[in-house]
DNA sequence: CTGGTCATGTAAAAAGTTACATGATTTA
DNA sequence: TAAATCATGTAACTTTTTACATGACCAG
C-alpha cells in the first residue's frame, strides 16, 4: 500500500467528519486539531487534489447561490481503507519536539541571569494562555458535543495538551528559582 | 540585521562550545540536544559554508595524518553577536507539538478499543524508555561534567524532558483507564 | 574481511509556509 | 464604505530529510 504523509492522513481523518470542502477542512483543524496538528490551505487543496486522482476520494462540485463554487469531497472505500490500516499502526519512534525556548536556555551561560528569567517568564506566561485556551475548547466540546461519538476522543487529546502544559509551567516556575 | 533559521542558531550555539568541525557537531546534537533539536548533516554541513560565506564564522582546514582532513570552524565577533541577539528574543509564539499518538486518538472512533488501548500502550512504553534515557544523560552530565559552565543549563533542559515525559505517561495510564 | 569510526559533502525529494490572486456577499 | 466571511487555488520559497558518493584506518 502507498503511502502518504501524516497530514494527508489527517485529511483523511477530518473527511469522516462532515467536513467536506478544503475550507471547511481548515476551519476544523484551527477549531479542534490546532493544538497538535496545524495545516495551511498550500497543504490542504493540493492534497485533496492527489486524493481524488489516486481514487481516495470523490468530488462534487455545487454551484451555490451568492457564494463561490464549492467542492465536496467524500471518502471512497479504498479512502477508507487507506485511513483505517493507518490508524492500526503504531507509531515507528517518538517524534523530537523542537523547543525554541530549550535552545536558548540550552546556551544560556551566554545570557545574563535577568534575560534567562525574562525568558522563561515570558514562555510560562505564553503556556498559561495555552492552557486557558484549552479550558475553553474543552468546555465548548463538553456543553455541545454531549453525545457525538467523537467528543470523548477530541477531549482526550485535550486532557494531553493540559497535562503536558502543566508539567511545563510546573517547569518553568522551578527553574526560575533555581537560576 | 538578517534573519537565519533556528537551526543556524543552534549550529552558532553549538560553535561557542568546542565543538568546531560539521562532524562534530552532529555527534554533539545528537549527544546533549536530541531531546528537543535534531539536525542532519544535510543541513549542518550547507549552514556552516554560508556561516563562513556571510561572515559569521572563519575556517581552518586541518590535514590530520591517517585522518581524513578536518575542517574547524571559529565564530567571529560579527558571529557572537548574532548568537547574542537571537538570545535576547522571547519567541514569538508558542509552536504547534505535532503528534501523531494524539492524531489517531482524535479518530479513535473508527477504530476498536483495543486498538486504541494498544496505541497508547505502546506510546506509554516507548516513554517510558525516552524517560529513561533522560536520566541516563543526566547522570553523565553530573558525573564528567560538574563543574563545566554549560552544565547547569542543560540539566534544565533535561528535567523539562523529564518532567513532560512524566506528564505525558500519566496521561497515557489516565487515558487507557478512561477507555 | 567486515563493520565501525572519522570526515567531507551534494542532489533530489518531501514537507510546509507565505504571499498572492480572484470575487461575491454580508455585516458593522 | 470598509472589513469580514465564504471559497477556490497557485507559485515561490524555506526547511528538512534521505540517499548517495568518497575513502582511509582500525578492531574483531
Amino acid at each position: 500500500m502507498q503511502k502518504y504523509n501524516d497530514s494527508t492522513y489527517a485529511i483523511l481523518g477530518i473527511l469522516t467528519t462532515n467536513c467536506r470542502s478544503g475550507y471547511e477542512i481548515k476551519q476544523f483543524i484551527d477549531n479542534s486539531l490546532n493544538h497538535f496538528w496545524k495545516i495551511s490551505y498550500g497543504q490542504i487543496y493540493p492534497t485533496l487534489k492527489r486524493l481524488e486522482e489516486e481514487g481516495l476520494a470523490t468530488v462534487q462540485t455545487l454551484v451555490q447561490e451568492g457564494k463561490p463554487e464549492r467542492k465536496e469531497y467524500f471518502l471512497t472505500e479504498k479512502g477508507k481503507d487507506v485511513l483505517k490500516n493507518w490508524l492500526e499502526q503504531p507509531l515507528t519512534q517518538l517524534p523530537v519536539e523542537r523547543n525554541e525556548v530549550l535552545l536558548k536556555l540550552f546556551f544560556g551561560r551566554h545570557q545574563t541571569k535577568e534575560q534567562s528569567l525574562y525568558l522563561l517568564a515570558d514562555y510560562k506566561q505564553k503556556l498559561e494562555k495555552l492552557y486557558q485556551t484549552y479550558e475553553g475548547i474543552e468546555e465548548g466540546i463538553s456543553r455541545h458535543n454531549t453525545n457525538h461519538q467523537d467528543a470523548k476522543y477530541w477531549l482526550f487529546t485535550l486532557d494531553y495538551g493540559k497535562r503536558v502544559t502543566e508539567a511545563a509551567i510546573a517547569w518553568c516556575e522551578a527553574t526560575i528559582k533555581e537560576l
